[in-house]
DNA sequence: AGCAATAATTGAACGATGTTCAGTTTATAT
DNA sequence: ATATAAACTGAACATCGTTCAATTATTGCT
């Protein structure tokens, strides 16, 4: 029986997040179990239970360092002032995190809370400085303060990009490749960018 | 106990999948269960297993009638030759559909398959054929056969229209309301489209 | 008509799942 | 030391998909 100061209450939390990812990593979110967790750290199935409210708990916690991770590799896309450029670094800071991530990706974007349940302030928060830190690239078309419409532009190319690999990992494009569905989400960028432009100019 | 001969085996499979996209309808794709679906159709839950190799098989069988219903409605779009007009078309027939059948959309898509097994050669190709649908708003920019780049564009503009209503569903763009899901999408729509037309002159 | 072969159907069983909670163990405070 | 509180366990519950020996119904043959 694990004692009850092996650990402290944080550092149990930590292990479990923790062993958590890692069950995601390679399991991904479907293979995350109670009781394999429980294993994992050395603790009883129950315990979990203790930490967290259940199981979505936890994936929350895994899926709020998935994003921090995210928010700090996009905050090193260094801002030229050419839209282009930048919205297509972003782009591919987007593809490359993807890539590299995949089942904590899918954590983070297709795994369903039990209805009754929806995301925290903080999570949400999360993702809006995700899309912050993109919004920056349109900043030389739409002007410097998060306005509306760069608001907008960004969750449409966003969700373009997450409608792309996403479609792509469940194969229901037809066949795909991964190189397709990245060439597809460049294509989508640059042809929505090149559109913005042009409404700018109507508007 | 149900006698083998109250219903041929054409008869008992058209009634599974009868029940299970009604099932599915109101409860979801999760709320599908074999036991429910054996109590819907008044056999065991062992029975469904002489008609289909598992629930994923039955599954298929409902999105493919998902499938024929959606290009039937899409075939109802007559084109005009003016592509903003057919492309909106699509989009709003897209949405509507989409709106009209939330949980079966959500089998059609986020439905996502055990792995080792994948999606059948007919099935993938009734979802090329609702491309080849939508693609044909796209004449006017593309020329009349189905191009590579034609292809390209609705496979963008069909994952693009997906990541937008499958975040908003999820909830994970933040508060987005369903109307502001559909509004987006007509923005993606438009924008990439106007992007499109630019990118023409330049190829 | 009767009997053997075949096909359809059942339902108990298996190994999982998430979650709960009475009971036990350990640490803390008095 | 002893009482109180907190942590931890693990069996139990209700589910799930799937399998398969046993049972029943139909068909084919003589």
């Amino acid at each position: 029986m694990a004692r009850r100061s092996d650990h402290s209450r944080p550092e149990l939390t930590a292990m479990m997040v923790a062993a958590a990812r890692d069950i995601i990593v390679d399991a991904g979110v479907e293979g995350l179990t109670a009781r394999k967790l429980g294993a994992a750290v050395g603790y009883s199935p129950g315990s979990i239970y203790n930490v967290f409210k259940n199981l979505d708990g936890l994936i929350i916690q895994v899926n709020a360092e998935t994003l921090d991770r995210l928010i700090a590799d996009l905050s090193q896309v260094a801002m030229t002032g050419d839209s282009d450029q930048d919205l297509a670094a972003i782009v591919e800071h987007y593809l490359a995190f993807e890539a590299a991530n995949p089942k904590l990706w899918s954590a983070l974007f297709d795994h369903d809370l039990k209805p009754g349940t929806s995301w925290p302030d903080w999570y949400l928060a999360k993702i809006a400085q995700v899309f912050a830190l993109a919004e920056a690239a349109l900043v030389p078309i739409f002007g410097t303060a998060p306005t509306p419409k760069s608001r907008r532009a960004i969750h449409a190319l966003w969700a373009g990009l997450h409608g792309i690999t996403s479609l792509a990992r469940s194969g229901s494009l037809g066949s795909v490749a991964d190189d397709t569905a990245r060439s597809l989400a460049r294509h989508l960028s640059t042809t929505y960018l090149a559109g913005l432009r042009q409404a700018g100019q109507d508007d």
